[in-house]
DNA sequence: TTGTAAAGTGCTTTTTACGGCACTTTTAAG
DNA sequence: CTTAAAAGTGCCGTAAAAAGCACTTTACAA
């Protein structure tokens, strides 16, 4: 996944909780700011921050040697 | 996966790739010195910085749900 | 043991993520 | 249309990531 891909799944799940981007900022310790920043795809967030945010969204971050096929 | 997994993970991936951190930051565009603070745990790692050393290990990283089970 | 390559660390500057505040824009319900 | 909530944006100070340089430490082969 591309950073792109990666902001886009954090949106999309957080909609689809119905959390809005002030619950998940406070429910993560992450700011208001820097969640919106990050959503509308001006952000470079760090591991912790991501992190956090996936936590909260019952998401986790993996990485993983790339498979050949699909 | 937290962020010592996925670091620990990075560095295996290297050693076992036999690239030096020198060939790694070089390949990558990633400051030797970033790399070095990175491996011996004393980073906080932009996604940026991550998906460029991921993309010359042959890695990936995902973010996807948790699953409940193993 | 010695020599060398790789890895780790202290110091530094530059860049940028973080996050607060206030404001605008968008969205959706009445 | 009105209005309230959510999302997006500009400004800005603080903290920390990024990265270069020089040096030390570690690992390993001769």
């Amino acid at each position: 996944m591309h950073s792109i891909e990666i902001i886009q799944t954090i949106k999309e799940r957080r909609e689809v909780l119905q959390v809005t981007q002030e619950t998940l900022a406070e429910l993560s310790g992450v700011g208001l700011r820097t969640l919106k920043q990050l959503e509308s795809g001006k952000g470079n967030p760090t591991l912790v921050t991501l992190q956090k945010i996936a936590d909260v969204l019952g998401m986790e971050i993996c990485l993983k040697v790339k498979t050949i096929g699909t």
